[in-house]
DNA sequence: ACTATTAATGGTCAAAGAAAGTCAACCCCA
DNA sequence: TGGGGTTGACTTTCTTTGACCATTAATAGT
């Protein structure tokens, strides 16, 4: 078996304790499996990303460590998914509204949220000198980030 | 635990209590804790700025000391236009953190809120192809936005 | 009283240390 | 033989410490 699928495994294993999060020190982690830290780099960037239903945080310097959450697989990971899919490399402002009241009229977001989301991604804020595709790819990046804290919020509950 | 966070924590139980300022020895503390004098500057440097809603006194010689005073908000609108004039033309992500964690502390801006902006304006979310500076700029915008849009909501209560 | 000295504080800054991140080269097997 | 896996050199970020500096209160000397 190849080492980062232990590694993987072996995470895996510490979220089914913990439940929601974990967290963990990546050099011992290393010394532990007896490879290069950037081991755990690749593991983490390979297996347990968004698109897996994590997210990662992590600090460096003395007492640093790296933080893997869990995004419960509900129906709200389920349709982050889907609008994972949905939002691709581009978005334009209009899909994006669209998507936000879609969301909020299922209940998957609330008004607070739907109303920041709206604002953040309005095209005020976006008003840099930058070409519209990339404004376009920006939007999608803002989308996705904030839709994985959304998501981590309604799991908290 | 880092020793910086204790040191922390500790600082911030003592206001709890107090509410509004804490007087203290930097030697005291620092034998407390058995480090170096300078490690509670560092911790006040790095913790207690005005940026994350504090500011420091102090008297040198004998009898001197270390105040640390929580600053006071008259209301939420007040702080809210205080701290979106704060913002400016540019801000980084540290800085924009630091705004975060202190509208949530007062809470004037509630836990889900927090971690939609912090997302929204990660170097995640930005990581497209533009110089830093406009990031600066397009992060102000986004952050403006989004304070704006939180504003209108505790008004609505 | 007035000044000089000393002791008691806190401040600064740079270097060392302790993590984690990045990236490109290599490795290996289906 | 091409793409996923592994490694290590180099970078970035955050923390801790210590040597040296600045200021002030207390005290001693006149």
């Amino acid at each position: 078996m190849r080492l980062s699928d232990t590694i993987e495994q072996f995470i895996k294993a510490m979220l089914e304790q913990d439940e929601y999060d974990v967290e963990l020190k990546r050099n011992e982690l290393a010394e532990y499996f007896s490879c290069a830290p950037s081991q755990i780099n690749y593991v983490l960037s390979t297996r347990f990303t968004p698109d897996h239903g994590y997210v990662t945080e992590s600090r460096r310097g003395g007492g640093g460590c790296i933080r893997i959450i869990r995004i419960k697989s509900s129906s709200q990971e389920q349709l982050l998914y889907t609008i994972h899919q949905r939002i691709g490399d581009g978005i334009t402002e209009q899909e994006s509204a669209r998507l936000i009241v879609q969301l909020t009229e299922r209940g998957i977001i609330s008004c607070s949220q739907a109303k920041l989301m709206s604002y953040a991604i309005s095209s005020q804020s976006l008003a840099v000198p930058i070409p519209d595709p990339v404004k376009d790819a920006l939007r999608a990046r803002i989308m996705r980030s904030m839709l994985l804290a959304a998501a981590q919020e309604s799991e908290e509950i």
